[in-house]
RNA sequence: CGGGGUAUAGCGCAGUUGGUAGCGCGCUGUGUUUGGGACGCAGAGGUCCCCAGUUCGAGUCUGGGUACCCCGACCA
């Protein structure tokens, strides 16, 4: 036994991260370039992230649909901006049935054309709007560096799609999407996010404004978790969404777009995991409490099962998610196996137990014998309910800590430059142009993420530039 | 697309001056183990990336091809 360990954090952070990708049985390598087999472990957190998301679209309208994989190589090419922002990552389908086709098919890497197409059909009236759809899919972009999760060739996300009859209920949509990712992180992924809008430079190609959740990862680095779109009137011009008043007036609808994807699931293994491999929030852990049965001989082995099997039911008909490891192997050995896979509690039941009507707790947030505590059989779906939910605030209060501890306020390109070395946010008054922009980002590595919805307000002197500012900003390195 | 590298068992790798393929992990069976990564014994498992060439003989040498990985530019 040598190869369980993952690599370290701090000797390798992007070896530990795709030590623990393989070694949590959340991926298998896939035969083709870039693109990922997600097995079922891995899986079962995207299902738990498309209830929490779904749950809350459901909540605000919004129904699911379905559009084609395939889209017609002209409708992307209506809306200028955007095709020039995707068209180096597309996949092309020209032929089709042995046959050469007449237009070649986009697989698509975005929806908003298609869909746009075919809300221009849907919307007559203002009657027929807001309409507020989604839709769960797979989406391709030919990326030439691809890392599991977190850049894949294709990937698994849903992607939003609405029309207004006003800008401004747009952009209330656009925000209150926005809210519903910023809350998602938070309340069932315990990621700390920070809710800002884009750049001109990083904004979605043909959105009028793209908003985004930020979040810090365990290197310091900052990842785009979610993004909501307010796209004006852009696609609605090049689509020919239309509605007619109640004036009576020919009008252009207001469309937005959002999405989150299985980057997400990237984004938690990033932000909580540690050197013993994965530690997933409880709430979305497809696994959220694992019994390991602990015996010397086959009388124990009986009277330890009997207890287990009491326990779990009892655990399962209050709606928790629990397993029962009854391998043959160690119990140290099983330990280690689901730390490494990110369990939030471990039951563990030997014969001891069984004679007191004890149990014991282990949980997967603190380490070693601080977090194991002996409780009483009885009561126990109270007792692992309290415990799941006290680990899923810690977790996101070390989150939160961490992203506090290492989010500087800069006042110097100095600063900026030593800071972009050793890694962490830089929050910085900026007034500087797009070019400006470009230029840090050359010299630094580190780019926009995002101006925090929360300003400080007031005034200040702009790191780069020296002029006066009249907003702060994020910058860091990113994914 | 530029620069570098790799290709041998499911995975990670070794393979000497060219002589007919091995190690660790994993897997199967079995016995002893089992409250923090157990061990013994017995097994299974190979198109040495592909094509051509040199040679009595190629995993090893030569030429060509393919795929993948790493570093840059592009990116949910």
């Amino acid at each position: 036994m040598s190869q369980q360990a993952v690599t370290p954090q701090s000797q390798d952070f992007s070896a530990w991260y795709n030590d623990v990708v393989y070694k949590a049985d959340l991926v298998s390598p896939s035969p083709v370039r870039g693109c990922l087999i997600i097995k079922p472990y891995g899986y079962e957190i995207w299902e738990g992230i498309r209830a929490g998301l779904d749950k809350r679209f459901k909540a605000t309208g919004h129904q699911n649909a379905y559009f084609p994989l395939f889209i017609p190589e002209s409708y992307l090419k209506r809306e200028a901006e955007h095709v020039e922002g995707f068209s180096p990552e597309l996949a092309v389908v020209t032929i089709a049935g042995g046959k050469e086709l007449e237009e070649p098919l986009v697989v698509r890497p975005t929806s908003e054309t298609i869909i746009g197409e075919a809300f221009s059909q849907w919307i007559q009236s203002y009657r027929d709007l807001p309409l507020l759809i989604n839709q769960w899919a797979n989406v391709v972009r030919w990326e030439l560096r691809t890392r599991p999760f977190l850049r894949t060739a294709e990937f698994l996300w849903q992607e939003g799609h609405t029309a207004h009859a006003t800008e401004a209920e747009a952009e209330a949509e656009t925000l209150q999407m926005l809210d519903a990712y910023a809350d998602f992180a938070m309340t069932e992924a315990a990621i700390p996010v920070v809710k800002g809008r884009k750049s001109d430079i990083e904004k979605f190609a043909g959105a009028l404004r793209t908003y985004t959740i930020e979040a810090m990862m365990g290197d310091k680095k900052a990842l785009q978790s979610g993004t909501s779109h307010n796209l004006g009137q852009n696609f609605a011009k090049a689509f020919n969404i239309k509605y007619l008043s109640r004036e009576n007036v020919e009008e252009f609808c207001w469309t937005t777009s959002w999405g989150m994807s299985t980057r997400m699931i990237g984004g938690i293994i990033m932000t909580h995991g540690d050197d013993k491999g994965l530690r997933l929030p409880p709430r979305l852990a497809p696994i959220q409490v694992v019994a390991i049965p602990i015996y010397k001989n086959e009388d124990e082995r009986t009277a330890v099962l009997d207890t287990v099997h009491r326990l779990v039911k009892e655990l399962r008909g209050a709606g928790l998610r629990v397993h029962i490891d009854d391998r043959e192997d160690t119990p140290g050995f099983k330990f280690n196996d689901w730390e490494m896979r990110g369990v939030p509690i471990r039951l563990e039941v030997g014969p001891k137990d069984v004679q007191n009507n004890k149990a014991v707790l282990a949980r997967r947030d603190i380490p070693g014998k601080d977090g194991k505590q002996f409780i009483s059989q009885d009561g126990i779906v109270a007792q692992v309910n309290d415990l799941l939910n006290a680990i899923h605030d810690n977790m996101l209060a070390q989150a939160t800590t961490f992203r506090e501890a290492n989010t500087h306020d800069i006042r110097t390109y100095d600063e900026f430059k030593a800071l972009a070395e050793k890694g962490g946010w830089a929050r910085v008054w900026w007034s500087g142009s797009n070019e400006d922009e470009r230029k840090v980002k050359e010299e630094t590595g580190a780019t926009l993420r995002c101006y925090p919805l929360d300003q400080p307000g007031g005034a200040g002197t702009c790191f780069y530039t020296g002029k006066p500012a009249d907003r702060v900003a994020i910058f860091s390195k990113a994914y």
